[in-house]
RNA sequence: GGGCGAUUAGCUCAGUUGGUAGAGCGCCUCGUUUACACCGAGGUGGUCGGGGGUUCGAGUCCCUCAUCGCCCACCA
């Protein structure tokens, strides 16, 4: 059985073109010359070689009983339940070979290689927004017919991770320092093989559809050989070095971090005035220093040279108290003369300033405190004691001796280590650096050309002000958990980058090598490579050379080596550059601009075209979401409560150009009422498609005759498609310009408030009567199916779920292989539209009047007059307001009334008060005269009439025409109840 | 010290090229009608943070101030 729509039905003007035009992209011709529309009304993204044929008279078959129709729906909850329906499709999806790219040459790849969460990590709410806004990316483009290709992985995350393994050492009472290297870094690889995949997993509950069978790791194998390359590389074109610097010391973790792995904090301290006194005993001057104990360390004080109070005393030679060590005063541009004395001490080790000023006066740099910061045997007779009790033994005896002239409070400024949270010590120490300026300029270039976007927009301007400042980097980490620099020196130390220790030996010759560097490099050297080296680079013999590479031009050539296990290395060809790259704002500087630079520099093109800053997830009330304060909140628990498909939309719905969204239940609620909406809708279509066969629960009235005539659109049927058709182009231009926001409350509004609310409501007449059914059924059928597909990338399982029992032919093995929906324009009817939503405003008023008479909904009112014209809606205003007569003219007995878009409502208004009533139109005269007066003033101010654009002026006229027209028959009424 | 974002209904947020404001939740009144009470119908609720300016007209453009948040910055 099928159901026949004239094609003229739908198209009020309709005309061969136009159908020709739909017929070519969608439709084929049956057994019976009739046409069948692709499942569901939609033309396929990839047409197929369908030939135009226009039919005289154009018939639509709508084939939706084809088999299928037998779902049993008694079998469906009165509430969707996502933990009977979530593994199971994902199970599905994954045994069907899904979540791999389509082999298929002809399709264009969409490419996305997900942020690698640290194997530390477990799922927090910023993981359920950032990747399943990857997933709804990769589902919404593989339904545009792309090869999607999500790849997933993870970083081995050098100090989160040796952090962790170190305290589980703790507890067992041992250490990494006693096990020794090895041992220790065997015991980390157990670690992660234990429970380092934890967050994959999570990611698979949350329905991301990513290649596992691709899932690389920072520290595997091939990723390392692509990490040494390039180190080596850098090297030897010079970009990277060996340092003397005065670092990021992170006390706890005993490692150098860079810059931006700190925070500033201000903290409440002191401001301490000591005496420093002249060695020829003219007295004494005096600075004033935030760590007194760094005073130890001490090789000068600087004063500016234009500073009148030392004027002569420049030169002279200062007695370094406790420390009885003469250090000169000097003149520097460093210090500012109107903050305390003026005078500076330096101590060059540990303050990147006094470095400056240390290195400029060729200053000696003792280091008086050690990787734990302990006073070293510069410190005299505080060696041994930690920073924060030599302070106070420094400072009493600086007393003690008279020489604290006094203390301030003062709010001191101090960087925080990111990962162990301690106060970081500035230190002097040698270290590897990368000079990243040779390489941000072509990374400026591509995001000033556009061809890397970030969106929102506003954050290419925060990538390019830091880029434009960009300094040395500081890639050396003293960890044992990551990789290990290839640097391996000679006895005389000289340094040769290699991928082996055999391979140094052979670039070192004659000398012998001795010893390979003891540091790693910093996490975010590798995890710049992730786009390259995840898809192969460096490829090898076969790779890169295709001709097919989207490289510029050729890779960047590199030491050949033997082969290492390696990745397809034809991925590298077909995915690079990737499409598009998802994450958080924080780490613009630390990731995303090495990605650039990197991608730029080794493959010479862009390693992604879109970046896509996500908002960051705040508790209800606005604050930062963080484990140690307790704000966290699980999103496993809510996925286990109310499932993925609403934490994802929760999240999704959010998402847009804001920079921050709030998570709260009752968004959850929500959309966990979004589910069981969409489920009960389909479930009553469902349950009304007079499937062939055993009669669903609800079907009385047996299966349709086929031989019955041509079914016939009305305007309701063609507003709904007509919505269906504005929503569509709504949601795809919205999920091109990443407003999610947009897309999902355009279907939230389509389905809910518009197929639910009243198309289902006015259809369930027709639905009731075997000869009208088939229409509403054919236009529910196929808009609850262009739904599931637009809302899938958004929902996945449930949309999966209900789409398995729609009985459409051509129906796809999943509906997330199936393809995006297309509309024909002829859904399109602007005029049937606008007949439409009158009708609609007209029985909202009518329901109000219900209403003000106190009449409960739902009970039949028996008679309402109206003064107007209806059309061929007038049977919608009467079922919907659950009146029994609609009678064209004025009425007969008192009423109360209203005037609505051009039609006048009157209700008979039985035993109601009237002073009520009275009282209610002097409320609305009053607010009409009110509104007709301002226009009225506005039409005789000159200006307006004169400057105003003449269809602004035109309208404000006709809105006056109305006002007045509006206040006469409230007045006549008025007199009705007088 | 600089930059960015936010400030609209009780709450969370929309608001396209300037034409006097919308949604969801909440609240109030009603209500089981071919699905859904995780529901339906009706309603209440806003001088769009303050102050200036441009304009016939400003939530929307410009200036300024305030509050909150984020980022960047070497002041002892």
């Amino acid at each position: 059985m099928g159901l026949h729509v004239d094609l003229n039905d739908l198209a009020e003007d309709s005309d061969g073109k136009r159908l020709g035009g739909y017929i070519t992209a969608g439709c084929s011709i049956n057994d019976f010359g009739r046409i069948l529309v692709e499942p569901i009304i939609h033309q396929s993204i990839s047409p197929s070689a369908h030939q135009p044929v226009i039919p005289q008279g154009g018939i639509l078959d709508m084939p939706f009983a084809t088999g299928k129709a037998g779902v049993d729906m008694t079998n469906m909850d009165t509430r969707y339940d996502a933990s009977k329906v979530e593994s199971k499709w994902y199970a599905r999806w994954e045994a069907a070979g899904l979540f791999q790219p389509d082999p298929d040459p002809s399709k264009r790849p969409f490419t996305v290689t997900i942020p690698p969460p640290n194997i530390t990590g477990s799922l927090h709410m910023g993981h359920a927004l950032c990747y399943p806004i990857q997933d709804l990316f990769g589902r919404y483009q593989r339904m545009l017919g792309r090869s999607v290709l999500i790849l997933p992985g993870q970083d081995h995350a050098g100090i989160a991770t040796q952090s962790v393994v170190e305290k589980m050492l703790r507890k067992e009472g041992t250490s990494g320092a006693q096990i020794g290297r090895d041992k220790f870094v065997e015991r980390v690889w157990q670690w992660r093989t234990e429970s380092g995949d934890t967050i994959l997993n999570q990611l698979r509950s949350l329905g991301c559809a990513f290649d596992w069978s691709r899932s690389r790791f920072t520290l595997d194998d091939h990723y390392h050989d692509a990490v040494l390359r390039v180190f080596i590389d850098w090297f030897e074109r010079g970009l990277i070095f060996r340092g003397k610097r005065v670092v990021n010391w992170d006390p706890v973790l005993q490692t150098s971090v860079s810059d931006i792995e700190t925070e500033r904090k201000t903290i409440r301290g002191k401001l301490y005035y000591i005496r420093y006194p002249f060695a020829d005993g003219s007295g004494h001057l005096t600075i004033a220093t935030t760590r007194p104990e760094t005073m130890l360390a001490d090789v000068a004080v600087a004063v500016h040279p234009s500073d009148k109070r030392y004027e002569g005393r420049v030169g002279k030679m200062l007695i370094l108290p406790l420390m009885n060590r003469e250090i000169p005063l000097i003149a520097d541009q460093y210090p500012d003369p109107a903050f305390g004395s003026g005078a500076v001490k330096i101590t060059p080790a540990h303050d990147p300033n006094d470095y400056q000023v240390g290195v400029r006066h060729k200053l000696p740099m003792p280091v008086l405190l050690d990787g734990r910061a302990r006073i070293t045997a510069e410190g005299g007779i505080y060696e041994g004691l930690d920073r924060h009790e030599a302070r106070k033994r420094v400072v009493a005896d600086l007393e003690e001796q008279g020489l604290l002239e006094k203390i301030e409070d003062y709010d001191i400024p101090i960087l925080i280590s990111d990962r162990s949270k301690e106060a970081i010590e500035p230190l002097l120490s040698e270290q590897w650096f990368c000079d990243q300026a040779a390489l941000a300029g072509p990374a400026i270039e591509v995001v000033r050309q556009g061809k890397v976007k970030f969106f929102p927009e506003r954050y290419e301007k925060i990538y390019l002000d830091w880029m434009e400042n960009i300094r040395e980097w500081c890639i050396s980490r003293q960890l044992w958990w990551g990789h290990r620099i290839p640097v391996y020196y000679t006895a005389d130390g000289t340094p040769f980058a290699a991928l082996s220790w055999a391979d140094a030996q052979a670039k070192a010759g004659a000398k012998k090598i001795v010893r390979q560097d003891e540091d790693v490099l910093d996490t975010w050297f590798s995890s710049g490579l992730w786009p390259l080296a995840t898809l192969g680079w460096p490829a090898g013999d076969d790779g890169g050379d295709g001709g097919e590479s989207h490289a510029i031009s050729a890779p960047r050539s590199l030491p050949s080596v033997p082969s290492v296990p390696s990745v397809p290395s034809s991925d590298l060809a077909r995915y690079y550059p990737t499409d598009l790259m998802v994450t958080d704002r924080n780490i613009i500087y630390l990731w995303v601009s090495r990605m650039i630079m990197m991608g730029l520099d080794f493959m010479h093109e862009r390693p992604f075209e879109d970046v896509f800053i996500y908002a960051t997830v705040l508790t209800e009330d606005g604050k930062r979401m963080s484990k140690s304060l307790g704000t966290g909140i699980d999103p496993m628990e809510v996925i286990q409560k109310i499932g993925a498909d609403a934490l994802r939309y929760t999240l999704l719905s959010q998402t847009g150009a804001n920079q921050d969204i709030r998570y709260s239940e009752r968004k959850t609620e929500e959309a966990r009422n979004f589910c069981n909406k969409i489920w009960n809708a389909t479930r009553f279509v469902l349950m009304n498609l007079a499937p062939p066969g055993p009669p669903g629960p609800s079907d009385q009235s047996g299966p349709s005759n086929p031989s019955h005539p041509t079914g016939r659109l009305e305007d309701v049927d063609r507003w709904l498609l007509t919505r269906l058709y504005e929503t569509a182009q709504t949601v795809k231009k919205a999920y091109d310009g990443y407003d999610l926001q947009v897309a999902c409350q355009a279907l939230y509004r389509f389905f809910w408030s518009e197929l639910c609310d009243w198309y289902i409501e006015v259809a369930k007449p027709r639905l009731s009567d075997p000869s009208r059914r088939e229409v509403p059924q054919w236009v529910l059928l196929g808009c609850i199916d262009s739904f599931l597909r637009m809302l899938h990338p958004v929902m996945p399982f449930i949309t999966e779920e209900l789409y398995s029992f729609l009985p459409i032919e051509h129906h796809a093995e999943f509906i997330m292989s199936a393809p995006w929906p297309v509309l024909p324009e002829q859904f399109n009817q602007p005029e049937a539209t606008a007949r439409v939503e009158r009708i609609f405003e007209v029985t909202r008023a009518l329901r109000s009047l219900r209403a003000d008479l106190g009449v409960t909904p739902g009970a039949q009112i028996p008679l309402a007059y109206y003064e107007g014209d209806l059309g061929e809606g007038e049977w919608i205003v009467r079922s919907q307001a659950w009146v029994g007569e609609l009678r064209l003219g004025p009425p007969s007995e008192t009423c109360i009334g209203a005037t609505v878009a051009g039609v006048d409502l009157h209700l008979p208004i039985g035993d109601l008060d009237k002073s009520k009533e009275i009282e209610k139109i002097d409320r609305e005269s009053s607010k009409a005269r009110e509104e007709l007066n301002r226009m009225e003033s506005k039409l005789a101010d000159t200006n307006f009439v004169e400057r105003a654009k003449p269809e602004v002026v035109e309208k404000a006229r006709e809105q006056g025409e109305e006002l007045r027209e509006r206040l006469r028959k409230l007045a006549d009424r008025r007199r009705l109840f007088e």
